[in-house]
DNA sequence: GGCAGTTACAC
RNA sequence: GUUGUGUAACUGCC
């Protein structure tokens, strides 16, 4: 099959997932059929009327207030617009309606990000401009995401990181051992805004649109007494920033697969895997130029090819550790859904009627929902499990503690405890690092 | 099956 | 002081 009819498949399987989580009060029946269809000459020219719609602000503010996010820099807070919902809805509309409407300021507010001491700079707007754009968001969506790559994965409706791993899997499975993981420095805050405006009037002309969406883009950011209006970047906190992020982005995923490069991306973290180290240098060279031209920067540490055909290579991605370890283990996989209560009854009844206690019982009962068991020093075996509900596992503990008084050194981990990391339903578990993170505090004492 | 609430992860 | 998008899991109820 060609790639062009691939394509045209996988548009009509994501027309399907669409129509599932389309906002029905911008998207109707008649809508649906056009978005399917194809609209004339790929363009959009009047959407502004179906963001204005009386019901598409009811449904984005419960949507924003669900979200129970805090105030902006005009300081109303969810429960303060509520209390005079009606008016302010009203107010709201009239103003979009008039083309008086105008975004406040963005209030910024720094959050420490994962383990290193950086902030990320964040960009929280009004509670009145975030019901604006969660409106906005639900009618330009679906006009964007239909035709998105299938290979992009981050900020999606019904797609996950799961969905970016299992592909990285397959991938790996199939023999793409060169690995070049890619970073693009602080992505969101480098967007130029000329460029991303050129691939949203790709498929809208609608102005009043294009105008709201350039507003977001433009609004001053706040940082206590002084304030200043971005030349480039979306606001990290905004609504539309992700779904903007993605538009950017996404003739890159088109390029590079056109180009015959299998890419895995989520937001601006992506990987592109590679049969020969050759292609692999190819590909980076390729990404360097489209980057340049188009106004972002890799980061120059994170962005790396990986031999995983060499023992001790590894690459991170989406929190998982890739890694070729010298034990190759032998590796379960989740329980699947369906069998997973049966397996808990089976568990508990036994585990309360059993006397016995003997850990090797045990593992028989559970050895579906083991994950592996390991050898990770010289007496002592680690137990990974999950899936168990809470009287099992308290049982469980007693039990090992009990065992670990007559013979030593046995330990159970909770694998939900792990979700993160280290342990996948992959076929990849890097033994080193599940060691780190339970025993840390155990070794430090010693 | 559905609905709500929470936590936890990715970016 | 913590926004946002997405996903998943748990709990409760009918």
């Amino acid at each position: 099959m060609s790639e062009m009819a691939k394509q045209i498949l996988r548009r009509d399987e994501r027309f399907v997932e669409i129509q599932a989580w389309a906002s029905p009060s911008v998207w109707t029946d008649q809508m649906l059929k056009t978005l399917h269809r194809g609209v004339e000459r790929g363009k959009w020219y009047s959407l502004s009327d179906k963001l204005m719609r009386k019901n598409n602000i009811m449904e984005a503010w419960e949507k924003v207030c669900s979200n129970k996010g805090s105030h902006g820099v005009d300081m109303i807070s969810t429960e303060r617009y509520e209390s005079e919902l009606e008016h302010n809805n009203a107010k709201l509309l009239e103003e979009l309606q008039d083309g008086r409407y105008d975004p406040r300021a963005v209030r910024r507010v720094g959050i420490p990000k994962g383990d290193g001491r950086k902030t990320r700079p964040l960009g929280i707007p009004t509670v009145r401009d975030r019901v604006v754009q969660t409106a906005l968001k639900h009618v330009i969506e679906p006009i964007f995401d239909i035709d998105f790559s299938p290979y992009s994965f981050g900020f999606r409706p019904k797609l996950g990181c799961k969905d970016a791993l299992r592909r990285v899997n397959e991938l790996l499975k199939q023999g793409y051992l060169y690995v070049m993981d890619a970073d693009i420095q602080s992505y969101f805050d480098t967007i130029p805004h000329e460029k991303l405006m050129s691939r949203v009037k790709e498929k809208i002309i609608d102005g009043k649109i294009l105008d709201l969406i350039e507003q977001f883009l433009k609004a001053n950011i706040f940082d206590g007494l002084k304030h200043w209006e971005p030349e480039e970047g979306t606001p990290q906190g905004g609504i539309i920033s992700p779904l903007l992020a993605n538009i950017y982005l996404d003739p890159f995923d088109h390029k590079m697969t056109e180009a015959g490069f299998e890419i895995v991306r989520y937001a601006d973290d992506f990987l592109i895997m590679c049969k020969s180290k050759e292609s692999a240098k190819r590909a980076l060279r390729k990404t360097r130029r489209w980057m340049k031209a188009n106004g972002l920067k890799l980061h120059p540490e994170k962005t790396r090819i990986a031999d995983m055909t060499e023992k001790c290579e590894y690459f991170e991605f989406l929190g998982y550790h890739f890694e070729r370890t010298r034990n190759t283990h032998r590796i379960k996989r989740w329980p699947r859904k369906q069998s997973l209560k049966k397996c808990k009854d089976a568990i508990r009844k036994k585990t309360r009627r059993s006397n016995k206690d003997s850990i090797e019982d045990i593992i028989a009962y559970l050895r579906p929902n083991l994950v592996g068991w390991y050898q990770y020093f010289k007496h002592s075996t680690v137990y990974a499990m999950r899936g168990i509900d809470e009287f099992t596992r308290r049982r469980l503990r007693s039990i090992i503690a009990k065992y670990n008084r007559k013979k030593g050194s046995h330990r159970m981990i909770d694998t939900r405890k792990y979700n993160k990391a280290y342990f996948t339903d992959l076929g990849f578990f890097s033994l080193e690092e599940v060691w780190k993170l339970e025993f840390q505090s155990l070794r430090s004492k010693h």
